[in-house]
DNA sequence: GTCTATACTTGGATAGAC
DNA sequence: GTCTATCCAAGTATAGAC
């Protein structure tokens, strides 16, 4: 959010409609008249529709990304640390995909974009939890047999992949929310055997 | 909501689709989709889109206006049954509003649609009104100088007439919700003058 | 009654004038 | 950079086969 004053306007408006009426039902007349552009000249900030909700969707994952670090700071325990933000990181994507309003009809076509996104914030949130478990090393809170950036990795690799699966298993039957907390379990268990 | 089995299908579609999408974001493949039927064939029992809004919305009137006047029957003074009933009847117009989701350049479109589902109900809410008008002047908690039925009507148009001035007044300003507390206001003061 | 085919309109996207 | 013109796909609506 610092780059050209068009550019903004634009994901001010995109956020403005994605939220209100979800990717499909959001035209680019829509976001055009919000941002006081021609449904044309978008096309020349963005390659087209699924951009400007990627770069939306992403703007937002920061802004979450960045408060749910400092939350996650506010733990006193190292473990409940990463716990806390694994965990919190995946309720997210619910909140994300529940803002797109999407019938499970429509759901696979953009689970992709998100995966987009998740992507361009891997580093980031790697680099908070590496030292994350710095800090629980220099501590003696725990250790690894590996680098705690590589364990830092596997443990993000480890929180989508439960993620994605429980996007998948709920499946054909989805009403609003998707139900994480197996997923939420699985990953509690999977901690208690990584982080010793 | 006892016609055809297939009428009240598509009716059921219809609330279950502009309660998600609103008006102008509804196709009628979405509505089609959910009814079991081909788009085409919605036209059988549908003159048009149109159409089976103003239905829905007028199926979900009734239901509002049958609920109301079973509440308002709780009320131990005839005035204040009036009054609540009146008010609350404006009310409804915002959730109405609010459930089509249209934004303010969208508005004018739809508006006339309320009008005719409003018509349609009228009797029936000019009916409850007299009643409650004979009841209060048999109790002797005040009197007119014209038939019940005609003060009633009265102050059903009063009503619809101050509902639809504050829709006009939010104009070009509106952000979600149409403020009626000032029509409300208005309304109590003419109840007093007119409910003597 | 329900569908396929089709006319006309709106939405996504590109080309090119300014 | 922003717009008009335009293409193609999807949406509203009608005509007509079954």
């Amino acid at each position: 959010m610092k780059d050209n004053p068009k550019h903004d306007e634009i994901l001010k408006a995109g956020s403005e409609c994605f939220a209100r009426f979800g990717f499909d039902k959001t035209t680019l007349d829509d976001i055009g008249r919000l941002a006081g552009l021609n449904k044309a000249s978008l096309y020349y900030y963005f390659k087209n529709k699924e951009e400007i909700f990627i770069a939306v969707v992403l703007e937002e994952t920061k802004t979450f990304i960045a408060d749910l670090q400092h939350k996650t700071q506010a733990f006193p325990d190292v473990r409940k640390q990463v716990k806390f933000y694994l965990t919190e990181r995946i309720r997210r994507y619910n909140e994300v995909i529940h803002l797109t309003k999407l019938s499970v009809d429509h759901l696979q076509k953009v689970e992709p974009m998100f995966d987009a996104v998740y992507e361009q914030t891997k580093s980031r949130e790697v680099a908070f939890l590496t030292e994350l478990l710095k800090k629980g090393v220099a501590d003696n809170a725990f250790s690894f047999s590996e680098p705690s950036a590589s364990v830092a990795e596997s443990l993000f690799f480890l929180s989508d992949a439960l993620k994605h699966e429980a996007v998948r298993s709920s499946g054909r039957f989805m009403t609003g929310e998707i139900d994480f907390s197996s997923a939420i379990e699985k990953l509690d268990r999977l901690l208690r055997l990584i982080i010793r």
